[in-house]
RNA sequence: GGCCCCAUAGUUCAAGGGAUAGAACGGAAGUUUCCUAAACUUCAGAUUCAGGUUCGAGUCCUGGUGGGGCUACCA
């Protein structure tokens, strides 16, 4: 059981005891000691004062002497202002220390019959254009997330909705047909996404010429908008699209298949996947049909021109169109298909979507439609709504080729870890191969890590001009603490240090001590990072421990330590702090290298 | 116009209503005959404004200012 919660019943007991009071728990706040006090835990007694009809520090002296006599393990107490601290003494740590250290799934759990399923979908690209930076952040979340919650024990699919269909790709495809003079990527030597992703900005360079010239002769934006040839081509592309028009599905194929092929190199590189992959165009034709199916049950409204509407205005929101008048199907149309097939496919318990915040409103509407039109398990689906990733210019904008390429964003990091890396001279000895791929390994831990470490929910600002850091609170900086901890424990086995077991009357230093104590919150970081699906949590964590473990090394000798059983003790702690972080950082979706 | 989100050192980020608001980068100054100096140590530096609730507010409430998003027959 949680110390933390035993403290909280005893406590209970103790107030009943004293002042003759049943009182709610959540009046009860214990909490980790602040590392500048004495003591483990602490409770606050501010809450406490209106029934112990005391002072805050006589309170906490009547707790405290009651804690001491009740729970074994308090040995100590002290009182600051209103803050009573309980101590523990070290033989309780070292006790716990040893647990952890003998349970080789320390704070990861692993799914059985009786766990829940639940899917996460993450990614969901267009295949108009090449992955930048922020869908990179996406990638990383949804990857990560799902390991974590994997880690507490929940049956966990990844899965990816991939919009292959649609005017947007339309209008790369009208491009390419138009301006491309057959241009391929073998011909052109252009990755896939990106030779396609040039004619999606070609379209859009051509189509707001012709919004101008319209203009020029007295229409208004939003006619030209509408009445340009160029959107009015699209738009019958898309018709026929729909309409299986055997040429246009083609070409349609033709230019996906590239794009797959880049996608494909893109998420190796990023070391993402997924277990089940849905494409729109597979799903729209469902949501169309569920759609017709409520609009004969009166559940949705038909306009005089044909489009079909989700009347929304019972729930404070407008109408929401889910049929255009000439029968394509938009974004919310095949949203409903492909949540409608998830279930039917997987009967998840819980669905996360991870979808930026600019889609709120958009989820928002889906899960009420999908209620609307009857399904129970919408009030388990979930919108994981992270924060854009902005340039100090603003938003990255793919049609205006603002955007930083996902791509070029790996290679650059590649060529900074090289550079660092032959600068220190640490892996000269290696292989070619090998050096190759713990410079992967630096960058791409670099990269995540920066990503990782913000919360989820906010926006946050990427300056390409300044490079992304190797030092400090980095990636690297954890990879690093990593792999000196790896060369302790092979310098040790070298000299035939063995480190199974250690005696118990050592005398600790409080720095050994903080240590065991942030171990030992491993698995309730993992807890709290999935309930609030946030891997900040646990990425700040590693930065912390990582911090405390390389002030006790710079500080105390390991294998120089001339008592065996501290030497011994500290060889485990080095060994459990090491597996913490690999656990930690693989739970990141972020690699440690043995050496760097 | 309506709705939603955000505001913390020069910059990028932390802080479950609780103690003296933490870090990192950048700036200044140090640590290496010693297990990896991608490390460690020290210094300077911040809660947008005005009210309110509370024993206690960066955190909750109201309003102002500033920024972002959505409100598309784009996805």
């Amino acid at each position: 059981m949680r110390f933390d919660l035993i403290i909280k019943e005893k406590a209970l007991e103790a107030i009943n005891n004293l002042y003759g009071v049943k009182i709610d728990v959540n009046l009860l706040q214990v909490q980790n000691t602040r590392k500048e006090f004495n003591g483990d835990y602490t409770i606050v007694t501010f809450p406490l004062l209106k029934y112990s009809k005391k002072t805050p520090e006589q309170t906490a002296e009547d707790l405290g002497r009651f804690l001491i006599e009740h729970i074994e393990e308090v040995i100590d107490f002290n009182i600051i202002k209103g803050f009573l601290n309980l101590d523990l003494g070290q033989n309780y740590w070292i006790s716990e220390f040893k647990k952890a250290f003998a349970d080789i799934h320390f704070g990861i759990k692993s799914p059985d019959a009786s766990s829940k399923n639940v899917m996460v979908e993450y990614s969901s690209p267009n295949t108009n254009k090449p992955l930048h930076l922020g869908h990179i952040r996406n990638n990383l979340i949804g990857f990560s997330i799902a390991k974590i919650l994997a880690a507490t024990g929940k049956k966990v699919v990844k899965t990816n909705i991939v919009n292959d269909r649609g005017i947007h790709i339309c209008k790369s495809m009208l491009a390419w047909q138009k301006w491309g003079n057959n241009e391929t990527p073998e011909s052109s030597g252009l990755k896939g996404d990106f030779l396609v992703g040039k004619y999606y900005v070609k379209f859009d360079q051509e189509y707001k010429k012709e919004i101008e010239q319209l203009t020029k002769q007295g229409q208004s934006q939003e006619e030209a908008e509408k009445n340009a040839p160029l959107i009015l081509e699209a738009r019958e592309m898309l018709k026929k699209w729909e309409d299986n028009d055997k040429k246009t599905i083609e070409l349609w194929e033709k230019m996906n298949s590239w794009v797959y092929a880049g996608f494909d190199i893109t998420y190796e590189k990023l070391g993402v996947d997924f277990d089940k992959i849905y494409y729109e165009s597979d799903t729209y034709k469902l949501g169309k049909s569920l759609v017709l199916n409520a609009l004969k049950e009166n559940k949705l409204e038909l306009k005089e021109d044909g489009s079909v509407w989700a009347n929304l205005e019972n729930e404070g929101l407008d109408k929401k169109l889910l049929l255009r008048a000439d029968g394509t199907s938009v974004y919310m149309t095949q949203d409903l298909g492909t949540a409608y097939i998830r279930y039917k496919d997987f009967k998840f318990d819980e669905h996360i979507y991870v979808v930026g915040n600019e889609q709120d409103y958009h989820f928002k509407v889906l899960k009420i439609i999908l209620t609307k039109l009857g399904f129970n398990w919408a009030k388990h689906i979930y919108h994981l709504s992270y924060g854009m990733v902005e340039l100090p210019e603003g938003k990255m904008k793919s049609r205006e080729g603002t955007v930083v390429d996902a791509d070029e964003l790996i290679e650059e990091m590649n060529s900074t870890a090289r550079n660092i890396s032959e600068e220190l001279g640490k892996l000269d000895d290696l292989t070619e191969e090998q050096i190759k791929s713990t410079i992967n390994t630096i960058a791409l831990g670099a990269l995540k890590y920066f990503l990782l470490k913000v919360d989820p929910k906010k926006n946050m600002t990427f300056n390409p001009r300044e490079s992304i850091d190797f030092n400090g609170n980095t990636g690297p900086f954890i990879q690093y603490t990593y792999a000196r901890i790896q060369s302790v424990k092979s310098k040790a086995e070298e000299n035939n240090i063995s480190f199974d077991k250690f005696s118990d009357d050592l005398v600790l230093d409080k720095k050994e001590v903080q240590l065991i104590k942030t171990i030992k919150q491993f698995p309730l970081i993992i807890a709290e990072s999935a309930k609030e699906l946030n891997p900040a949590l646990l990425a700040n964590y590693i930065y912390e421990l990582v911090k405390e473990y390389n002030q006790f090394y710079h500080d105390f000798s390991i294998l120089k330590e001339e008592n065996a059983e501290l030497m011994k003790f500290r060889l485990q702690l080095s060994d459990l702090t090491g597996s913490v972080i690999k656990n930690s950082m693989d739970l990141l979706g972020i690699g440690v290298p043995e050496r760097m």
